[in-house]
DNA sequence: AGGTACCGTGGGAGCGCTCCCACGTGTGAT
DNA sequence: ATCACACGTGGGAGCGCTCCCACGGTACCT
């Protein structure tokens, strides 16, 4: 019987507990302790452990410890969209940003998972089923998503980064969508426009729901009338603002302003604008959504809404490190939900 | 004692290999075998089991796989910039779609890991030597980079972007990087420009100096004269662009034309011909690198040498896996590295 | 002096798999 | 009829940890 393992052979002979157990001269348990940072350990043997641990290049298996202890140090970010537009948008990226900062002086490891396909989704079901994350970042959930729902039954913490309802039910960090739709047409409404127009985000999303709702209310709050003609919807992408931009302009083409759910869809919107021969923001102001890159680099320079989205990562890597933490000493359930709103910021730039 | 476990109890009961075993009226082995795909078992058990582990809902658990098989069955993508270069470049993202399209049907794992600042650098030598991952994909390195070197001694198998330089010692895919310097400066003098500057990648990047071998041997080629003074080193980002691009207007003014080592660097380029009261493309001709979005988007849309990047993501994906193959019989040391070169393209816009 | 408490410690049991050896049983060659 | 050799199968051993119980020692009470 050939002994497979490379033990003690060549430079892939991985040390372990044992070994630098019996090189400190102390038990595995031991060991286990300092490994762990467990107070219960003289000073003087976490010392000689530690000397053990150096001299030997030791590094615990992961593996080993994940099914012993039954946890993987391990969260995912779950992206439920094609990898398209997570690149597309810089509301991805600027969340994998605040959560990696967040996330760089732990042990935790983050995965990045896309569900943008059926097939996908099926295997984030699986990776979920395997209990191979302690804990899931959910971003940009459409309401009628069952992953949360699959998620509690799992019963894997998690935060969502846009609550799917006014009743979410998964602890949330959102920004202030109203807010932030409220002050962009305020804004339009106080550089003199009166027919401003709104291209929405993807309807299902809550968010998008939101920013209407300010939209609405702001026009109200200004003693201006609503017109449902002036309200197109669109889907947060460049080709939806541009159909959205042209619908809006064959229906009312005196409009002077448009407020868009995000920069992308503003990006659309000028397009067609241009196409049309309108010049922004002469005949027509634009405010996006976002603040993103894209805003600055338009041409003219995109007015925006700012959300602080690398702080909702923070705040979501917050949110769902407390609550593995509090889930760990087992039948701690039904802790109520929290929910973070961070608040937005208008941009002026040329565009309005 | 009591148990801790939820062994049997509510929907956290995850059923394990002996249990469907149990179920199926087999052994564990056998189980093991159908789990796996082996070849040898008959039909009629590999359909017992089948319905065993689809009616209780059998998942096999990871980490007692990665305990007993000493593998991961994941791979790492490795990024070692800040997260904010990955965004801002288009190439990261194509990369990682071409690498997700060819793992999309495997049981393999990516994970995404950047490793932009020394601190990150070190939480990745801790998880490479811990063997977390069964085999990694090196993006964007640098000529010093000690990270394949690393690889080469924990003998984790690997692939990378574009080689460090023309004796790459690991297995690589790169793009055509002196053919399509060339074809970009090629298509400037066909359009009849005399005095074409370069702005480079980071020059420590060997894919940047081929591009500049593609730039000399196509002046030369058309008998030009290489002038030093028209070359200028960028560094890949759109501030470096700017800069270049200033310094090569204000010793060169009469240049008519500029091939910029990437889009990004395009687009800063534009911003200083702009203000410099250039037109693009009477006065200057511009070509950028990479046929990013921000090519088409550029004001006028800017010709681009187009990297066939997915493709280059899915090879890597292929040499990868074929690699951690080959090692899997274990002594299969020393296979000679494989190097693919995939062509580029380039794509004509109205700004040369 | 005896009792009690707690602290630091060692090591058994067990996490859920894979690997491999050993063991029938059926088939074909001799 | 006998041997040989597959093939499909069961189950022991072991992967490297964590968890927890039990143990001896010291300090503090009564």
């Amino acid at each position: 019987m050939a002994s497979h393992g490379v033990r003690g052979g060549r430079s892939g002979g991985r040390p372990t507990l044992e070994e630098v157990a019996a090189r400190a001269g102390v038990g595995r348990g031991t060991v286990s302790r300092v490994i762990n940072g467990s107070p219960r350990v003289s000073d003087a043997t976490r010392a000689a452990v530690e000397a053990a641990v150096a001299e030997l290049g030791y590094v615990p298996n992961t593996a080993a410890r994940a099914l012993a202890a039954n946890r993987t140090d391990s969260i995912a970010l779950v992206v439920p969209e094609p990898e398209t537009r997570f690149f597309a948008e810089p509301y991805f990226s600027d969340m994998l940003r605040g959560v990696g900062a967040e996330l760089a002086d732990t042990e935790w490891q983050l995965l990045l998972i896309f569900a943008g396909s059926d097939r996908k989704r099926q295997r984030l079901a699986d990776y979920l089923s395997a209990h191979r994350v302690d804990g899931v970042l959910l971003v940009s959930v459409h309401a009628d998503d069952p992953l949360p729902d699959l998620l509690d039954r799992l019963e894997i913490p998690a935060v969502i980064s846009g609550p799917r309802s006014a009743g979410e039910t998964l602890t949330s960090v959102d920004s202030d969508n109203y807010g932030g739709g409220r002050s962009a047409v305020e804004h339009l409404i106080a550089r003199g426009r009166r027919r401003i127009a709104h291209i929405t985000g993807r309807p299902d999303v809550y968010g998008a729901q939101r920013r209407v709702d300010g939209y609405r209310d702001a026009l109200r709050g200004a003693g201006l009338e609503v017109d449902e003609l002036l309200i197109e919807p669109g889907d947060f992408t460049e080709e939806g603002g541009r159909r959205a931009m042209s619908a809006l302009l064959s229906r009312r083409p005196d409009l002077d302003a448009v407020f868009a759910a995000s920069d992308v869809t503003a990006a659309g919107a000028r397009h067609s604008l241009r196409e049309a021969g309108r010049r922004i923001p002469h005949d027509v102001a634009l405010v996006g959504y976002d603040d993103s890159a894209i805003a600055r680099h338009m041409d003219p320079p995109l007015t925006s809404v700012r959300q602080p989205i690398e702080e909702m990562g923070r705040a979501m890597i917050d949110l769902l490190l407390s609550e593995i933490a509090d889930r760990r000493p087992a039948g701690t359930r039904g802790l109520e939900r929290r929910h973070a709103v961070l608040a937005t910021e208008l941009v002026g730039r040329e565009s309005s």
